[in-house]
DNA sequence: AACTATTTATAAGA
DNA sequence: TTCTTATAAATAGTT
């Protein structure tokens, strides 16, 4: 907000992010109160800080008044309480893995560059090695998959254009030829709008494509066109 | 708080009290997203309009999530004053640490360049880019360490060489020169006596300074005794 | 909803 | 923590 936008994300330094909770967690008590007041509306708010500690506002007598609101309006009362396996267990369960996050999110944030300020001159000769292989290996796979994707693509063009030739093939059986170049204007802009199916034919006259891109500006039936002269 | 303080306390106007309750409830919400987000802090937040219609926000997986959390905090507050979460609390918070650590992992092996089975070309390709990034950046961070310690290296090189000189003027005045060439040196010499190695007498016509770099190569005393030699 | 003059909030530094 | 300060955000009143 100040001296550069921050970026919303997590705050990495430890003593900024206390400061920084501080501070906005008063703004947001501070904001919460005054739309109460000045909206006339309920309003209740809890924070936990990052270690726990509680923090919270409400505007009617109570925060436990607002929470039954809460539950009325959303009408679920889901509050049973089950069985109490060993918690001491599971608590040690979300320490450890609690312990590891936070060494991966370390160990990704170097590996992305973020972060490096207390790395030795070793630890980032060792990563910029990790990180040029990654780089490789990346590049590779890309490599080969785009190439994949040309080899199907191509591979698709060999049978579209072999079907094309083999519908050719029929058409020139079952249609004799019904018009020579110059008189084929007036038969050639009839049928257009008309949705015959997709042929192509190579076209050999020049005049025939000329005369249809004055005819029809902006709609070229050039391919149908073109395809029926034939 | 604008075009004059506003007074804290119900907005009379009903149409300005509608507005504001939007606005405000906008940037509440907005600032309970942030706190959370930058402060890495659990937020709950429940606003009823005037008019009785919910608004809520929470940062945790739902609102029910901080309710539970909020009741197990003032039971135990009230109990014993020790912070017991409850088991369901603690076995969430296991769970979605165990999602987030297996994301995480997934994530990170993809940035090095390994299980990369189903990744699509865009996702290569923006892999690719963040990681060229990344090895811009801890290239660029260890250039600078080198360079600083290179920085380091000579300033140390420039003392070592300073107090050898300074140990070498002492020396020459404690020892009287052996050698007197011309007599002018002889007076000059003096204070800069020197233990034998490095002298080399060619007294010529201009000698004075002649003489003087060539008794210390590399280093020439020359200000100090061409100063003398005036 | 958009604008804008001001007030607030707040990041960084002391 | 608290104060200061420069600057970003929020927002009251208006259109």
């Amino acid at each position: 907000m100040v001296r550069g936008k921050t970026e919303m994300k997590r705050i990495e330094n430890a003593t900024s992010r206390q400061v920084t909770f501080s501070k906005r967690r008063n703004g947001l008590l501070k904001k919460a109160f005054e739309l109460s007041v000045l909206c006339d509306a309920e309003v209740g708010l809890v924070v936990f800080s990052p270690r726990g500690r509680l923090y919270e506002f409400a505007s009617a007598d109570s925060l436990q008044k607002s929470i039954d609101r809460y539950k009325a309006y959303t009408k679920d009362d889901v509050n049973n309480k089950t069985v109490q396996p060993d918690l001491q267990q599971v608590k040690a369960d979300a320490l450890s893995l609690a312990k590891k996050l936070e060494a991966l999110e370390d160990s990704k944030r170097k590996i992305l560059g973020e972060n490096l300020g207390g790395c030795s001159a070793e630890e980032l000769h060792f990563l910029e090695g990790r990180i040029e292989k990654s780089l490789r290996i990346i590049r590779g796979k890309k490599t080969q998959l785009l190439e994949q994707q040309i080899a199907n693509l191509k591979e698709k063009e060999r049978k579209l254009l072999k079907d094309n030739e083999d519908l050719r093939g029929k058409q020139r059986n079952l249609e004799p030829p019904l018009l020579l170049p110059p008189l084929n204007c007036v038969a050639l802009l009839q049928p257009c709008g008309e949705p015959a199916p997709e042929q192509e034919t190579v076209p050999s006259e020049e005049d025939v494509e000329t005369e249809l891109y004055i005819g029809l500006p902006g709609h070229r039936c050039s391919n149908r066109l073109s395809g029926q002269s034939k």
